[in-house]
DNA sequence: GAGCACTGC
């Protein structure tokens, strides 16, 4: 592998590697002091150029392609220029697959100036819900992993792409590893396909022998390669505590005060784990800066996190005046989600939230764990992208050591129902054999095949139901949710539930601006029902449909705009679907019982009923959950049995979006699932 | 009276 190169300041400028770049920070630009140079000229000055010769040398010689490239190296824009360049898509498209819906449209728009042509035409892009590609004329094209997956269910061997190269591999998303896999098999039966999977150094030796399928010892026979392509990230300089810090909160707002008054020029961005430690530390370094003397500069400190609005987040990317220094809070958003302009120095915590799967309680627990060692590497390049950067970790040299190399990928620590649903549906029959880059624990395998038993989706003989099982794999939802569509026809309430389904899928449907608690709480209360938090989603929307979709309207009930025109969008597609597998669109007219009973028949594996002591208790496991806060029943008077359709685990274990259900109905609609007996004890 | 890392189909 190649040494990476590093430039002084002011040596050389370069354009920007653009694939993670954001579409809020289009609001800020990258100077480009090449610009008049010509597109081609600037596209010969990127660190993959030089590479340009081997890269089409190794992908002509391998089937696959493991190519090592840091940021700022340009490959995701180059390379499948190179590869249209020498005439690769006589028989197909090339095909690169991001992980983020911007990478796509931003890279795709860049390559289609590149190359001069207009965007969608002979370059284009397809992400859910918009598809910029001109069939017959498009030969680069960009994708969303999802949508590649998708795109599987109706061409397994993916006859129309001549190439494909899965960029950002690293990420491990649920979606990486399950394209991986079906590719690994798709290799096998078309020899004329290539592979080309970017990914960083720390990984691509295990990439490499999950694709190379040469079992000799003779390496000419090898059917993969590395390659290395150097970056154009400045150096980093690494800082240690002495001793770990004892709470990390305290000593990042400590750390960023001393980067302030002993460090040059130059923004900060801080690494926490969650919304409320961002905003603790705002206040905290807010409280610091404000005994600063005149003489030491001023500081604007800004948080960023997901729950954030877009507006909110946008002050994060804004630059601050002449003079101050900007701080920039943050979750792990900022880690590869986002890119925020003009870091110099980062404060790295050293932990992180992430998904956790329990098979034995079925459900997913945020916690927070030290990062890897591949993610602390990461949060430091953000302080190389613009000069010499420096890296704060708050923990000492020894810990970093002791680090586990990579974050466990998705596919080991998070529910498995969605993606063997998916797998099912794309002919893998025996999922416990199953070529994983990383093979997930069998007993998570398995409880997503009982979940998929007892939703329908599978036979007893563990195939896929047809038509239920089949059909619920085309939505793009969970199981549970995609089973309560499918069958809202036979009780009537399609409408209905096509709707509530909707309003899951967007967060942020209640707002609650600062300082207008009170006013948002009572204009909430208009929605609620003693049904739940399902049919109040339902309300909402109808009511918003009611109001002609009106943005003045959603302001004056605290309600987000922007979220409900999703829900509407993402509605109509669901529609779409349903009317695809003749499901009538029926309205409920004797009233929400038909609603609440269609709803039992998808989330009936989360039923909780209330325990004398005051708590609930689940039935399958009988473990303790409690109301979440936000849920229109948590003022209510208790109800004896509820269906949740979501748990968060924090100091408690929360049930969020519930609905009240008669227990009758579970035995009635899940009789596989509730024995009688069950029920009665429980009594 | 308590609190949700981040994507994506």
């Amino acid at each position: 592998m190649s040494k990476i190169k590093f430039l002084k300041p002011g040596e050389d400028t370069y354009t920007e590697d653009r694939s993670d770049v954001d579409q809020i920070s289009g609001t800020s630009f990258v100077y480009n002091p090449h610009r008049s140079l010509g597109l081609e000229k600037q596209r010969q000055r990127l660190p993959v150029f030089s590479a340009r010769s081997h890269i089409l040398h190794l992908v002509e010689t391998k089937q696959t392609t493991i190519i090592v490239g840091e940021t700022g190296s340009g490959k995701s824009t180059q390379i499948p220029q190179y590869l249209y360049e020498t005439g690769w898509c006589a028989d197909g498209m090339v095909c690169v697959c991001e992980p983020r819906r911007v990478a796509c449209t931003t890279l795709a728009a860049r390559v289609a100036e590149e190359a001069s042509v207009m965007l969608g035409k002979e370059v284009g892009y397809a992400v859910r819900f918009d598809d910029r590609t001109t069939p017959g004329l498009t030969q680069i094209k960009f994708v969303t992993e999802g949508l590649l997956v998708r795109e599987m269910m109706a061409d397994p061997l993916l006859r129309q792409y001549c190439a494909i190269m899965v960029d950002e591999a690293h990420e491990r998303t649920l979606y990486t590893d399950t394209l991986l896999g079906l590719l690994k098999k798709v290799l096998r039966r078309r020899k004329d396909l290539r592979l080309l999977v970017c990914s960083a150094t720390i990984d691509a030796l295990h990439l490499f022998n999950f694709f190379n399928s040469n079992r000799t010892s003779d390496p000419s026979k090898d059917t993969a390669a590395i390659i290395s392509i150097e970056g154009r990230n400045y150096p980093v300089e690494m800082f240690y505590l002495e001793e770990p810090a004892a709470d990390y909160i305290k000593s990042s707002a400590e750390t960023v005060l001393k980067i302030h008054k002993g460090e040059g020029p130059g923004d900060i961005l801080v690494f926490l784990t969650g919304a409320e430690e961002v905003e603790a530390c705002v206040s905290l370094i807010k409280e610091h800066a404000a005994s600063l003397s005149r003489d030491q500069g001023s500081l604007l400190v800004v948080g960023m996190h997901g729950s954030l609005t877009s507006s909110e987040q946008l002050r994060a990317f804004q630059s601050p005046p002449t003079g101050v220094r900007k701080v920039v809070v943050a979750t792990n958003i900022a880690e590869t989600s986002v890119t925020i302009p003009g870091i110099v120095y980062v404060v790295d915590s050293g932990f992180v939230k992430i998904r956790w799967y329990s098979a034995e309680s079925h459900n997913e627990t945020l916690m927070v764990v030290p990062t890897s060692q591949a993610s602390a590497i990461q949060r430091s390049g953000r302080a190389g992208r613009v000069r010499a950067g420096k890296i704060f970790r708050l923990y000492p040299e020894e810990q970093y050591d002791k680090l586990s190399e990579v974050t466990p990928p998705e596919m080991v620590r998070t529910s498995l129902s969605s993606a063997v649903l998916c797998l099912m549906a794309l002919g893998i029959e025996n999922m416990l054999r199953f070529d994983f880059p990383s093979p997930p624990p069998a007993r998570h395998l398995t409880a997503a095949l009982d979940e998929l038993f007892s939703l329908g989706a599978l036979t007893e003989e563990g195939h896929l139901s047809h038509p239920l099982g089949e059909r619920m794999a085309e939505f793009p939802l969970s199981p549970h949710l995609a089973k309560m569509l499918l069958v809202s026809g036979e009780f009537g309430c399609s409408e209905e539930v096509v709707s509530i389904v909707a309003m899951l899928q967007v967060q942020n449907v209640f707002t609650r601006p600062r300082g207008q608690d009170g006013q948002a709480r009572r204009a909430h209360r208009k929605f609620e029902v003693k049904e739940g938090d399902l049919l109040t989603l339902l309300n909402v929307y109808s009511a918003y449909i009611k109001h002609g979709t009106s943005r003045r309207w959603c302001s004056q009930y605290f309600l987000g705009h922007r979220s409900l025109a999703r829900a509407a969008e993402i509605r109509t597609r669901m529609e779409k679907l349903l009317t695809k597998f003749e499901i009538p669109m029926r309205s409920s007219k004797d009233g929400m019982d038909a609603v609440c009973r269609c709803i039992t028949a998808g989330l009936f594996p989360n039923a909780a009923y209330l325990h004398p002591e005051g708590h609930y208790t689940t039935v399958r496991g009988r473990h303790t959950l409690h109301i979440h806060p936000s849920s229109v029943l948590y003022t209510q008077q208790q109800p004896q049995w509820v269906l949740y359709h979501e748990v968060l685990h924090t100091s408690r274990v929360l049930m969020r979006d519930l609905t009240v259900i008669d227990p009758g109905w579970l035995l009635e609609l899940a009789p596989h699932f509730y024995e009688k007996s069950t029920l009665l004890q429980i009594r």
